[in-house]
DNA sequence: ATTTGTGCAAACATTTTGCAATTTA
DNA sequence: TAAATTGCAAAATGTTTGCACAAAT
């Protein structure tokens, strides 16, 4: 693949993950998108997903037993509900010591990522 | 399910994870132990996985593509290698604070677990 | 024109499930 | 002997891919 195209397909999906910051999954996405673009396709949304994480415009994470997709904002972090799998953004700056073990001229860390666990509002009850 | 048994296959899985700290597949588990119990079943492997986390006995957890499976040893971290997707544990106690955003009363934060991201050092040339 | 991208359907990989038979407590 | 568990196979899920056609550069 020398270049990229901007599709209509391809700006819908970026265009919904502007605008929904609720992490969606690729079926969500594709079902949103199949209201306005109605001939749209499952496989058009993995590979335009994959080729928009490819690119480090989106990121993917893996959340209960769901894989969702996320604007590549710099580094942020997530808090996941241990009850409803609710997602919760942490975009404030969390700094984490290298432990001894990955402390090595051998290993290069290129960045850490916080997953914090609990109950969130609704389920904390 | 009232109670739980302990059958030679759920055992074999166990010991399996137990003497195998390298955080493997379903179907390592299952290729592994069908050398000795040759009859058992993929379907029983999901199973007692599920059960043993249900116990909270084992955590899952996805690096890369597969979904991992590791003993539940107290809440430990993991580094990934962005090219091999080799993991490193991390059992030294790494202390991240409760971010703004997630400091309120209405939410309870159990536990915070770290994923480093780099090259290990097989890959890191 | 050439390359990239799409829709569709089939293929794949992984995980779950129904069921009859078996095992464990 | 009653409930839990197994093996097997089929089904369900989620994701990828081949191909012919369409769109963009």
């Amino acid at each position: 693949m020398e270049s990229t195209r901007n599709t209509p397909q391809r700006q819908a999906i970026l265009t919904y993950l502007e605008e929904h910051k609720t992490h969606p999954t690729a079926e969500e996405i594709y079902t949103s998108l199949k209201k306005t673009i109605s001939t749209i396709s499952l496989g058009t949304i993995y590979r335009n997903l994959r080729l928009l994480q490819d690119k480090g415009t989106i990121i993917e994470f893996v959340a209960g037993t769901a894989t969702r997709f996320d604007l590549n904002t710099p580094v942020h972090h997530h808090f996941i509900c241990n009850h409803c799998d609710a997602i919760i953004d942490v975009h404030e700056h969390i700094s984490v010591k290298t432990p001894r073990n990955l402390n090595q001229s051998t290993i290069t860390i290129t960045h850490a990522q916080v997953t914090y666990y609990g109950l969130c509002a609704v389920c904390n009850h």
